[in-house]
DNA sequence: AACTATTTATAAGA
DNA sequence: TTCTTATAAATAGTT
């Protein structure tokens, strides 16, 4: 939302991609407050900068939000568990790609959709158009007779069809 | 954003906060998402509804967003894997979902493809219809000057346009 | 689930 | 950086 629009990748420089984080961190957090004040919700937000360093909103506090969403158990630490974190970053993997496979098609579908739209309004058009000219067949016949015109010649004449394009058509004969 | 300014307060009514909830829940989702694809830097969000289930995002996942944010302490001295059950059950059920809403949209975008292909094909048609009408433009003024045919009866008689798809239309005059 | 009239967020620019 | 402003995006109320 800006100026312009941008595509939705890394942004290149260093400082620019700095500025968009500062401003669209700040974006974040203000829609995070509204979002708990709206909804009296408990809301945790970690993110760490280009640069490294970690910026956190929470609602009450990151470290509740955090442990009730864990459950809370881990922090009794000494127990010897099994180590799933492999598994669980494949699965992460696989929803990021799904996520960015589901960006595409959504666009995709964007995309197609306005093209029927505006296919469609063309499709309106010549449909009207033949329709109208369906109609005027049959006078079309009777004055193929009336003015007594050459078979060769009437049938290079059939681009009369031009006709219907410059001038008001006639509904019926 | 929208109809009205709305007071920054707890929604009352249960049934707009949660409409409220899913909207603008989707709206900071994408908002992390879009943060963290310019930045290329690592965000969880977790989120409770007023209903007190949870939603998370993270990137590349909640957990290790966490940790890092924690200090990683737990995890350098023996590694709990008590809790981690329920958040694979959680990321699964994330998944599963993603992958339905990606078939949905591949099914729709299959639909629309073909619905684009066919009304291309009639597309084709008309418009190499017109093409050659446009050829045919000169043709039909030389001949309504040679046939002398009333004005009146020229204007009847611009349905014509029927002998097209009637007779092969001559190329040009 | 869509639709818009509005409000918000923000990309560029100063 | 902070402010401004033209424009893109989110969304409140509505159907």
């Amino acid at each position: 939302m800006g100026r312009r629009k941008i595509e939705m990748k890394m942004v290149k420089d260093r400082g620019s991609r700095q500025v968009t984080f500062s401003k669209r961190r700040n974006g974040l957090f203000k829609k995070a407050t509204d979002l708990a004040t709206l909804c009296g919700l408990e809301i945790a937000i970690v993110v760490f900068s280009p640069g490294g360093k970690a910026f956190s909103f929470g609602n009450p506090n990151v470290e509740e939000v955090v442990d009730r969403y864990l459950g809370c158990e881990w922090k009794a630490n000494g127990n010897p568990g099994v180590r799933e974190r492999g598994m669980l970053e494949k699965e992460n993997e696989e929803l990021l790609d799904l996520v960015k496979q589901l960006q595409m098609e959504k666009k995709k579908g964007e995309i197609m959709e306005k093209e029927m739209k505006s296919r469609g309004e063309l499709m309106k058009i010549e449909d009207m158009d033949l329709n109208e000219l369906l109609k005027l067949k049959e006078s079309l016949e009777k004055l193929r007779k009336n003015v007594k015109i050459e078979e060769s010649e009437l049938e290079a004449s059939s681009s009369l069809l031009l006709l219907a394009n410059e001038k008001p058509v006639p509904g019926d004969g």
